[in-house]
This record gives C-alpha cells, sequence and structure tokens, in this order.
DNA sequence: CTGAAAGCGCTTACAG
DNA sequence: CTGAAAGCGCTTACAG
C-alpha cells in the first residue's frame, strides 16, 4: 500500500493553507467561505490526481461522522437460522449504506467480554443481538449498555424490561401446519423435538395446542414426543422410537417436526418402513431450510421463519426510535410431504 | 450510548496531567518513566470504575495501530461455495484476533467502486477477494492497488502478474471421481455442467480428461453435455434431455455433475423414470453442500471444495508476505449414490 | 478571498 | 517522579 494523500499535502503542491483545502473540498460545509475559482480548480484537479479520500479514522475522532459500522452478535455454533438470516441482514445495511461486523460471543465470558470491548472500540452505530442465550449475558450486557450504541435484540433478552427488540412468533407456522393437516382430514397430528426449554421451542408447542384447540381436536399426550439426544447415535435410536411410538403405536396421520433436520431423519425412517409420506402420514419441517426441503423425496413442507421481513424489521428498529415492531409471522411453506389432496385413497 | 472516559477525563479526577495518565495506563511503552505508586493505584482505579478503553480512532490516526479490520469482497448473488466459505473465514481471522468487514462488488462498476473507496475509509489491514470476474476488475483493482493495503485473491485474477493468490484445484477431485467410478466398473462416465467459460468449470473439464486418460477410458463427446439454461423452466427441459442423452442413448452407467443442485435434478429425473442410482449410474455432485448431499435418498456423493483449508491459506497468504500457497485439492466425498460395492448384480 | 489556531484522544519525545 | 508540547488529519470558528 502507498500512502494517501492528506489534506496538508495538497495545501503543499498548491501553495495553499490546509484550511483552504478543506474549505474547497467540503463545499457544503462551507458556503459563507468564498475561495477563487482558479485556486478551487487547482485543489480539485490535484486531489483527484491523487484520489484523495478525506481520513475516516480523523473524522470521526473529531465526532464528524458515525463509523457506518453495525455490529452483530452471533454464537459460533450457529444455527441454520441464523445463517440464513445474515445475508438478508447484509443487504438490509446495505442499503443503508452501512456494514456488518460479525461478533462472536458465546459461554466463554472471557471471549464475550472481548467481544463487546472491541465493539466499543470500532465505534459502531449500533449493535443487533441475534443470539444471547449465553452465560451471564444480563450482567454482560447491562454492563456493556453504557458505552455501546443503540441495541436491538432478536426476542426479548431475559431481565431488561426497556430493551428493544423483534419478535418472532415461533406459533403462528405451527398453528397453520395444524390446520392444514385437519383440513386434509389428518386427526392424529403429532409434534416431534428437542426440547421445550427454551422460549422458541415452547412456543411451537403452544402453536399446536392453540391449533388442536381451535380445530376441536383433543390433545393427546401420546402424540408429544419431547427428547434431547446427547449424541448423533442417541439421534438415530431416537427417531427410530419415534416412529415406533408416533407412527406404529399412535397411528399418528401427521408428524409436524422442530426442525428441519428432525424432519429429514424421520422421514428417512419412514421410507426404510416403507410408510408412505404424504400418503399414510404427512411431514412438516421447522425452518425452511431451502437446501434440505427441495432435495428430499417428497419434497418437504416447513415451516418457515421469514428472514428477509426479520431483517427488515431488526434494522428499522435499529434506525428508529419510536418503531415497535409487530412480531415476526413464521408461516407454513407447502411442499409434497404434506399434500393433502394427493393421498392414497383409505 | 453514554460517553466514554478519555485520558483527559481521568487526569482531571485525579489531578494528574494527561500524559501521566497515558505513561500509567500503557506500562510496556513507558518503561523509563517511574510514576509514584499512590498516583498509579488511584489513576488505575478511575480507568477501571469508568470502564476506561483507549480510543481506536484516535491510536489509528496516529498510526500506532491497525484497524484490525480484513475486507472480503463478495458477490451479493454469492453461490453456495462463497457462502460456505465465509464462515470458516470468519474463525480464521477470529483466531488471529482481526474481525471481517463483507463487501459487496457486482458489474454495477459505481457500486462496486463506492465498496472499494469504502475499504479504503476502513484503514484495513487486507483485503481478501472471493469474486473477482466483474465488469471492470482489472482497472478497478489496479486502480486501488496503490490505496488498499495487501490484497489476496481467491483463484489468479485476470492481468495481473504479481498478483498474491491462493488457487483452488478443481480438476483433482474429478480426477478422483472418474477413478472411483472405472474402480466400480463403470466404463461409460458422464460430465454434465452448466458452461466452459469460467476457469473452474474448465478445470472440471481438464479433470474429466485427465482422469479418462489414467484409467485407459476413451473420451465419448457424446457422454459429455455442456449447457446453460437461460431459465427454471428451461432448466428442467434440459435435466430431462440430459438424461435422455446420457443415460436412454448413451447408455451412461456414472454422471458427474457440475454442481450440486445439477445433481440433485439428474437424481429426481433418474428416479423419476425408475433408473436405479448407484444400481444403473452412478452419480456424483460438486460443491458438496452437506444440506444436499445428505437429503437425498440415495445421499449424494460430491466433490468438496475444502474450505477449511482454503479459508486457512488466504488468512495465512494475507499475514505471510512470502508464503506462497499449494492450489487446495478438491476431494470426492464419498456417499451412497456413488457406492459400488453394494451394486446390483449385471 | 485566504490563513492561523483550536481541538477531537492519544503516544512519544523532551524538559523540569 | 510528573508535566508541557508536538503531531496524526480533519473541521470549524475566527482573524486579516
Amino acid at each position: 500500500m502507498k500512502t494517501r494523500i492528506s489534506q496538508k499535502e495538497i495545501a503543499r503542491l498548491a501553495n495553499v493553507c490546509q484550511s483552504t483545502v478543506s474549505a474547497v473540498l467540503n463545499p457544503a460545509n462551507r458556503g459563507n467561505t468564498k475561495v477563487g475559482a482558479e485556486t478551487r480548480e487547482l485543489i480539485l484537479r490535484i486531489a483527484a490526481e491523487h484520489n484523495y479520500r478525506p481520513n475516516l479514522q480523523s473524522r470521526q475522532l473529531r465526532g464528524d461522522t458515525t463509523s457506518n459500522l453495525v455490529g452483530v452478535l452471533i454464537n459460533p455454533q450457529i444455527s441454520q437460522f441464523f445463517y440464513d438470516l445474515l445475508l438478508p441482514l447484509e443487504r438490509e445495511l446495505h442499503n443503508i449504506h452501512k456494514r456488518m461486523l460479525i461478533g462472536l460471543i458465546d459461554n466463554d465470558v472471557k471471549e464475550s467480554e472481548a467481544t463487546l470491548g472491541n465493539f466499543v472500540d470500532y465505534n459502531l452505530d449500533g449493535v443487533i443481538v441475534l443470539h444471547h442465550d449465553i452465560v451471564d449475558a444480563e450482567r454482560l450486557f447491562s454492563e456493556y449498555a453504557s458505552v455501546l450504541p443503540q441495541i436491538v435484540y432478536l426476542d426479548p433478552p431475559r431481565g431488561s424490561q426497556e430493551a428493544r427488540f423483534v419478535q418472532v412468533d415461533y406459533a403462528s407456522g405451527v398453528i397453520e401446519a395444524v390446520k392444514h393437516c385437519v383440513a386434509g382430514g389428518r386427526k392424529r397430528i403429532a409434534l416431534c423435538m428437542n426440547d421445550v426449554y427454551n422460549p422458541a421451542m415452547r412456543r411451537r408447542l403452544e402453536g399446536y395446542r392453540i391449533g388442536l384447540l381451535e380445530t376441536g381436536i383433543p390433545f393427546d399426550e401420546n402424540l408429544l414426543l419431547v427428547r434431547a439426544p446427547a449424541s448423533p447415535v442417541e439421534f438415530e435410536s431416537l427417531i427410530s422410537d419415534a416412529v415406533d411410538q408416533l407412527c406404529v403405536r399412535e397411528h399418528a396421520d401427521a408428524i409436524i417436526a422442530g426442525n428441519d433436520e428432525w424432519a429429514l431423519a424421520i422421514l428417512k425412517e419412514l421410507h426404510r418402513r416403507d410408510i408412505a409420506v404424504p400418503g399414510d402420514v404427512a411431514l412438516i419441517g421447522y425452518g425452511n431450510t431451502l437446501n434440505i426441503c427441495r432435495s428430499t423425496m417428497p419434497e418437504l413442507a416447513s415451516i418457515d421463519h421469514r428472514v428477509g421481513e426479520l431483517a427488515r424489521k431488526l434494522v428499522e428498529t435499529l434506525r428508529t426510535p419510536e418503531f415497535f415492531p409487530d412480531p415476526v409471522q413464521t408461516k407454513l411453506v407447502m411442499r409434497n410431504s404434506a399434500d393433502l389432496n394427493s393421498t392414497k385413497t383409505l
């Protein structure tokens, strides 16, 4: 890298003083100061020749400009959902001429603290927190709140009343899914997922119950399977057990899975046992991971997080102090695995 | 955001002069300057209380520190390959305590120029160019080379002799794939892809020819299908035509696809026609997009780009001026779609 | 119409 | 042991 030219250097070349150069290069700021036409032309020519750009660090130091940087905090073991959100977020920020700076936070408090400190250094315009379910989150964020700029969370953080956030309605898509199955004549609709400890999962369960309630189907606890596998091997047997319980013993005719990976594993297990999808069992995933959903045979219906709208609302909330967005509704995306019109006859 | 405390303010509170504060807070820089124990303790206490952090913009302005920012240029219509590369890249940069700043460049020259100018402003430590097949690339990069820091390209850029880059060996995985098929008894091995205009695609074709040559199988132009679909509809009929030509007329017993999306479409078409995979035709994709390859039945063998090693070499090349890395070898990842041991008997 | 000066926050000579 | 001063690059009063 060669060195960049400064106003001082331009001034030397043009035989004027540095503040004159500044006045010429920032006509807007100094409408009152008139500079002679020849001087102005000369300065502009030299600046253009040397590809002059004002030094951003200097302008930030003066407080004349912000960094135009927005920090985005994610977990290094990022799930597909967050991953799918990053590109829409980058686009939204690009639209308002801001750049995204990714920071990693996790249960390593020292590392997370370093990331937050670093964010302070960069003089960010704002921070978007995608992932805040970490050790000591409350303390960390309240401690750094005073030196960080505006923070917007994805989903409400624990223990902060006045935090600003965009909420995802994890239930709405499940309600839709249940109704879709019932409308297609299914009556034994199962829900199968990882855990109910985090709010996103608990809301899926609530959506399931609401869907059943609104369609007049009684809740049957035997059709609800919640289990957290500790290892890949355990996952395999869990899925096999799940199909045993739900399909063989309980005669489920539809399964909603907590995520697309589970739905995929279930689909494979059903295939292994010659249980037809959607003929015998309709199957609906969660997350609408396109590469998964479009790769299976039949293609996998799934509940979409609407990352585009989510990204838009996150950025809008960051920009507009008085903007309090409605939750982003998750939505069922139909595909063959839940197509109940072309079902085999009873 | 509350305001951050400065050395000046600490000095006021401690009733000392600002340069004393600087000396205490940077003991390494000023081993010669001794400061009284009480004064030092007082200053340190005040700094800690107020969460003091040195102002990065100021230190950059002085030239005492770099930005610790590395710019990464991508295309907004990013392909899966680049997308898969971003997270490993973020991790590699995180390891050396640098952050990634994403910039978008494309055929809109004005926009691309704005991005490059912006990169200059941020006083980056380096730039990694993942995507440089754009209008006016040569002019743009040569123009900004003088004001940008060290640049490392993914694959050699056109028209620059001394550019530093990490090259992906797109051929090696295809050679491996051909040999694998031949070792499994296949003799009619087809290659099916988008175009041969860009080097990455051309190298696939070269790998195909080398693989055939080394296994003593004659090249048959009827088994090579190169066609660029203009629309999704055209893509559908293209895939159908491809299966007609390769499998029905030319009796291909193995197909290598230019990317996983094509492999997936071919797999579905084969399934529709009751052509068994891998029994009748072995199928190998390109890209090893896990969500695709693991979602199909049978699972899809594919050629992996080795993004982990690629990210490592890109960052190492950026850090080490005398480091000229070997190309990153693409590698076949075996899965059932190309499992030739359990083939149905002839 | 143009220049001299102050100040953003910091580090590094140098003076006392 | 501590302070005063210069300077990184810039903008904004203000003086001539």
